[in-house]
DNA sequence: CTGTTAGCGCATTCAA
DNA sequence: TTGAATGCGCTAACAG
């Protein structure tokens, strides 16, 4: 019975093709009579639709691009995980693209969509060539980031509180020289990050000090380097805010290989919550992003872009959680205070 | 211009769609004076022939599964950029599909495939649900594991010449008590790398000690469980293999809490060089397998399946390499003699 | 409520 | 070597 197609059901049922396709799109618009006999139809045939078949009548795809700032970054597989599952029960397939700091290959992706090799672009990459959002955008929700350029459907955590709630969390712990390691300035995302650090420190009551900001670009050597470069200028501090895990670890190993120990010395929070963030050493207190529920809402949010009514730009905000691990401890004098 | 369809290049050529279809898809069936006027058409109009379509008409999707066993796990990553990559340039797309340990997702995929949701399958869970091979199976590639159930074109790397090598490294620094963290049993490959590590031991005269084998699953968990069993049998060692980078880090991690330093004491071997066995602390010795490259060469091999003759099942090797780092040394007795 | 008709864009017969 | 005709499987407009 395997690839039954509309016509033999058509045939058993006594119908015609256009009654079948009409039963399973739009139920009510069929008697009920005929809708059971076209259902058992079906069943007894095992027919299932060619999707092929309907995307090229309809002029769809049924593909959607999810597309990513750097594919080997283990943050977007969960994400990956949420928009497939959500999309394969929907009858929608996922193709992922590394967009890799090259405006070429954003194009490329954007005129997959405009070629009509796919629906929608899920953008995950915090911007788009210079240009490009001057012409007509093709469906598209943005994740993750936030775009200045254009106005679409968003779905993203606020950036800003979950960074104070990293911060806050070490301020409570009795620190008060903080640094921050930020990510590239290019995203606002971490402009974000900065603006909530600051915020916490100033709600506390707690100079801003521009020397423990150190611009990082969300690698591991860049997190090194921060605590090299404090050590370098002779920066004193007791905590260390990353705006990412990979930094955070690397200033972590960059600590202890000038004999600090962490979190006995220096307190490190990092972002993101990564796999290895709770089997690094000592395990991470992070913020912990719900990466898998942004990929499916993002895809969900898709879907209604394309099925639904154009609405009106949403904005989604995910939920972050401070995930207290044992990077962090109470500030030393704190500590001295509180045994003795 | 763009839109163009094959009528319109007819239309401007002066010929039939058949024509500009032939004269595109097979050159040598049209004369060469026609085959000119008919590339002019397609360039001043920018024509590219609509996929779906070509697909639709020749009852082929252009999509290939790429099911892994574990898709949070970042090793699949560079895999499935290689896998992209070459597809991209093929006219292909790349549905990555999540296993997950379990059968009938595995089906579920499978069942694309013959539902003509996709026209191959390269497989990398290195199992496949009982009963299913038995039947006939849809195109498929075997990647980075082997299956025993089929006789199936294959590119893996020789896990057992990459165990040796890893374990030889420590012997060559002078340990003789080398444990092994094994993945799981039911991977070829556990088995492959635990034969590969008990080769290196017998080739060096070294006696084969049960006791030092510890039955992991390649998670972060069980090498830390492998050096607190150790620890509570007071079996003792100088080196460790584990079959992972995931374990290995584990075990590193669980040896520092029990006192143990990593290299002076003890000497760990990882493998698959993830992402952050660089930035470990130590950075992690391990056998790094050309992730990218096995996608790519996977991808390559689907290609001349779908489109080429049903060549005899090919196995392809991919060489790996021993990445020498900090968390192996010599062994404490010969590097007292050594320094003395 | 249902059937007839038309066609998405292309590749491939079959004739000429 | 080329063109006319056909149809992949389905949905949607239009009648009835």
């Amino acid at each position: 019975m395997r690839g039954a197609n509309i016509r033999k059901v058509a045939e058993l049922a006594g119908v015609s093709t256009a009654t079948v396709s009409r039963a399973l799109t739009q139920p009510d618009r069929v008697a009920e009579a005929t809708r059971a006999r076209v259902l058992e139809a079906v069943r007894s045939t095992g027919f299932v639709p060619n999707r092929q078949a309907v995307n090229f009548r309809r002029q769809t795809t049924g593909n959607v691009v999810l597309l990513v700032r750097d594919i080997s970054n283990p943050f977007y597989l969960d994400i990956y995980g949420g928009v497939e599952e959500h999309a394969f029960a929907n009858g929608y397939r996922v193709l992922m693209g590394d967009a890799g700091d090259d405006d070429a290959r954003v194009r490329r992706y954007v005129e997959m969509v405009r070629n009509r090799q796919a629906d929608g672009l899920i953008l995950m990459t915090g911007w788009l060539p210079k240009g490009l959002a001057d012409g007509p955008l093709p469906p598209m929700v943005v994740a993750l980031e936030q775009l200045q350029e254009a106005n679409l459907p968003t779905i993203a955590i606020d950036n800003r509180k979950a960074a104070r709630l990293a911060v806050e969390h070490l301020i409570g712990l009795g620190h008060q020289r903080i640094a921050h390691l930020t990510g590239p300035m290019r995203l606002v995302m971490s402009h974000e990050r900065q603006a909530g650090y600051l915020e916490a420190l100033a709600a506390a009551g707690i100079e801003r000090r521009p020397e423990l900001i150190f611009n990082g670009n969300f690698h591991y050597s860049s997190g090194r380097d921060a605590v090299a470069a404090f050590g370098a200028a002779g920066v004193g501090f007791t905590a260390i805010f990353a705006a990412n895990d990979e930094m955070a670890i690397g200033a972590v190993n960059e600590l202890r290989a000038r004999g600090q120990r962490v979190p006995d010395d220096v307190s490190v929070v990092g972002f993101d919550d990564l796999v290895y963030a709770e089997s690094s050493d000592p395990p991470l207190t992070t913020i912990r992003q719900p990466r898998r529920a942004i990929g499916s809402e993002s895809m969900r949010m898709m879907i209604s872009l394309l099925q639904g009514s154009p609405s009106p730009a949403d904005r989604v905000e995910a939920a972050v959680e401070l995930i207290v691990r044992a990077s962090t401890a109470r500030a030393a004098t704190t500590r001295r205070r509180t045994h003795g």
